[in-house]
RNA sequence: CGGAGAGUAGCUCAGCCUGGUAGAGCACCACGUUAGGGACGUGGGGGCCGGAGGUUCGAAUCCUCGCUCUCCGACCA
């Protein structure tokens, strides 16, 4: 992409509503736009970031043998009513009224609409077990939306839904769904720590938050230390197979946020050289509800016995939305973001020093069109911008590798390559920073 | 939902106290000089001063009432 045919509009200054780090980056970088309070339009840099950790979630979601559907946004009450949430949920639901007065509402998760969505078609212990997800926009009315998309009203959500014959088997989905979890974070960049959670009137020890460490957090959290360097399970995890020990290896280690923290009991089971204290960022959370909607639902099936049961389920959230502020609050330094690779919205930031220089622009353009040939995606600065300008903007929007080229260099046959992590920059020709970048 | 604050150019803000035809820097447009870490000069465009009512010969400025946004606290992926 042209940085010239595209539509980046960087800040200089920072508007005066952004409090934390992400959120001004966000708006400095051209990524969103706030129209109302805790709602954004995404621009074009930032629909790059939030469609590439949707596709992260949605594969990791399908190599744990989840099933991608879409439910509509707009939800109609008497769903909620079965349930009884309609009344439970209060003012943060968004209530809406059709012109045949119907009752409507804006959805704040679906675990009502899927259940529905089961009970009709689904009638078999066959079937089971059953994982049924999607990546939808929902809407709470907070009523103090803040911190950018970290808290808005209007957020992106990867929401999934387990259906199982008994308690044993939808803890064996819960398994899966806690290490796809793992396996989705890790991808992005993130260090994430599952912790105990508030598990409501259900009890038992099935939920955990998935939380990121950011010194901006919203939470304080609670754990031991060798939760922060534990592995992550690779590609070839066999989600067929028995995941409990996988879970069971960070479960038995305390963590939890301030919400559920024991503090006599962290003492207690971790030793002092082992104790963080910290504060994190909640981008997931995996629970487990066993009968809650399907008795009020008549969500049943048949079991091998021959007698129907009401299905055991669990649900599963991904902050889609929010993980592209959580994701900048950990990697960021003072001249912007540093995307981590993998959800970067371009590869390569390929910077002409001084366009209109015919030897300066012949070498990018034949940059240009050899990396994305090679399945690069390019962000070329073509621009007649200064040389400091365009320095300063790609450090800003953080793409992880630059490529500097200009007049003074190819006099001598040399490129700069600049890791915006490390701000480490290195001479080569450019066949070597060709050879370097296209097959990086 | 309690408490506090702010709405003036795309952004950051001044002007308001003490009423008299709306300003700066950055950004934008034109031309020129420039060019390896946010250049400089000259010229230019851009505002129902958040809205409605009121006071006044005259309101960005004074008064009243909504609206919107932000911050602190209680609540949430």
């Amino acid at each position: 992409m042209r940085l010239s045919r595209f539509f980046l509009p960087l800040l200089r200054e920072t508007p005066s509503e952004a409090q934390i780090v992400s959120h001004r980056l966000m708006l400095r970088a051209g990524m969103i736009r706030q129209e109302a309070a805790g709602i954004y339009a995404w621009l074009p840099l930032g629909f790059r970031v939030l469609k590439k950790i949707e596709q992260i979630v949605r594969e990791e979601m399908n190599r744990a043998g989840a099933i991608e559907i879409l439910m509509p946004t707009l939800q109609p009450s008497d769903l909620w009513k079965e349930t009884g949430r309609y009344d439970a949920y209060g003012p943060e639901m968004l209530r809406i009224r059709d012109r045949h007065d119907r009752e409507l509402l804006y959805g704040p998760t679906n675990e009502d609409m899927v259940t529905e969505i089961f009970r009709a078609y689904v009638k078999s212990y066959k079937a089971l077990p059953l994982n049924l997800y999607h990546t939808q926009w929902k809407f709470r009315d907070e009523v103090r939306p803040r911190f950018g998309v970290m808290r808005g009203r209007e957020f992106l959500m990867k929401d999934a839904y387990s259906f199982d014959l008994d308690a044993a088997g939808a803890r064996r989905s819960y398994n899966r769904m806690y290490v796809a979890y793992l396996r989705a974070f890790s991808r992005m960049g993130l260090k994430t720590i599952p912790m105990r959670a508030e598990t409501g009137p259900i009890g038992g020890d099935l939920s955990h938050e998935f939380i990121v460490l950011a010194e901006t957090g919203e939470s304080g959290v609670f754990c031991h230390r060798d939760l922060l360097d534990m592995p992550v399970p690779d590609e070839t995890v066999d989600f067929d197979g028995d995941l409990e020990p996988i879970v069971r290896q960070r479960t038995e280690l305390y963590a939890a946020t301030e919400d559920v923290h024991d503090a006599a009991r962290f003492e207690r089971e971790v030793p002092e050289d082992k104790r963080v204290s910290a504060r994190g960022i909640e981008v997931g959370q995996v629970f487990y509800f066993g009968t809650k909607y399907s008795v009020p639902m008549k969500a049943l099936v048949t079991g091998p016995d021959g007698k129907d049961v009401p299905v055991e389920g669990g649900s599963y959230g991904i902050g889609v939305s929010r993980l592209v502020g959580a994701i900048i609050e950990a990697s960021h330094d003072d001249a912007g973001i540093i995307w981590p690779a993998a959800v970067a919205p371009f590869d390569i930031a390929l910077i002409n020093l001084k366009s209109g220089d015919a030897k300066t622009d012949a070498a990018c353009d034949d940059l240009y069109a050899k990396l994305t040939a090679a399945g690069k995606d390019v962000l070329y600065d073509d621009t007649n911008e200064r040389p400091g300008a365009k320095f300063a903007g790609m450090d800003l929007i953080g793409l992880p590798t630059q490529i500097v080229i200009g007049p003074h260099g190819l006099e001598k046959g040399l490129v700069e390559v600049k890791s915006r992590a490390t701000g480490a920059k290195e001479e080569m020709s450019l066949e070597a920073a060709l050879k370097r970048l296209a097959t990086s």
